[in-house]
DNA sequence: CCTTGAGCTTCCAGTGACTGGAAGCCCTAT
DNA sequence: ATAGGGCTTCCAGTCACTGGAAGCTCAAGG
């Protein structure tokens, strides 16, 4: 396979395939004219990665969860681990926009929105503790 | 003001202070010494800087928020669209999470974490519509 | 006066995970 | 022979910083 048909197999674009590869993700192999030529393991291993990095896991992560994947002696605790630790920042991510969200919500409808210039929005980010508009 | 106090009384670490001139954010003068000299003003912009980034907001939404705060001719309208704007930008961003952290949280818990290689994680990563581990 | 050390300056490079674009080779069809 | 699309490499840009190197300035202590 070129790496056109294995773009549209997996879903992940050619330069993000370029990509992994040139970050030794995969290692497709080369035909005489220069071409990637790609097995259907390398299709399956970009297949995983697609989901893995869907799923939201980092490039390093997806290199270790992709080691594991192929060794026969993992522990399936390796695995969890990393997936815990990963659910735990996506957690505090969430709490995060959380909060933005809240803050910025109520400053939204205390906003009228109109051609005045009077705005609650712009007050809180000066720094006043109340403001109307 | 020297930039060390500016960035203790703003909380904006000198590094990113220096940063924000570059970009154009912020305009301090200088002493004959070459260092930067803030005025309180400039210390009220960095405050600001600090609460609209905390918000989420981008640096280039910065931009605007900033000059419509210092434009008496604004109408809140363009404050509140940018804000809304946001607003979903975050909402859109939490759903994301949480759809991540559905999946990955049954994933986690059907996992046993123990010695042996079978894991529904990887399972489901390499495209098995079901598996047990 | 000299030294020490902290604080300031600029400039360059790296982060994460791609993405766009340029220049040029290859392959197939007409 | 040519036109096009697909493939190659390499370089640069994204976003918002952050780290580090080399070097100047300043205040305090001896």
């Amino acid at each position: 396979m070129n790496i056109g048909e294995v773009a549209d197999r997996s879903g992940i674009p050619p330069k993000t395939i370029r990509y992994y590869e040139d970050i030794g993700l995969i290692r497709p192999q080369r035909s005489d004219n220069g071409y990637r030529a790609f097995r259907e393991t390398d299709l399956h291993k970009l297949a995983f990665l697609g989901r893995a990095r869907a799923l939201g896991f980092s490039i390093e992560d997806c290199r270790v969860l992709l080691s594991l994947y192929e060794d026969e002696t993992r522990e399936s605790a390796q695995v969890k681990a990393i997936a815990e630790e990963h659910l735990s920042a996506i957690d505090h991510k969430i709490a995060q926009l959380r909060e933005m969200r809240e803050t910025l919500s109520h400053l939204v409808d205390a906003c009228h929105g109109d051609h005045r210039p009077d705005c609650p929005i712009l007050g809180e980010l000066s720094g006043a503790l109340a403001s109307q508009g």
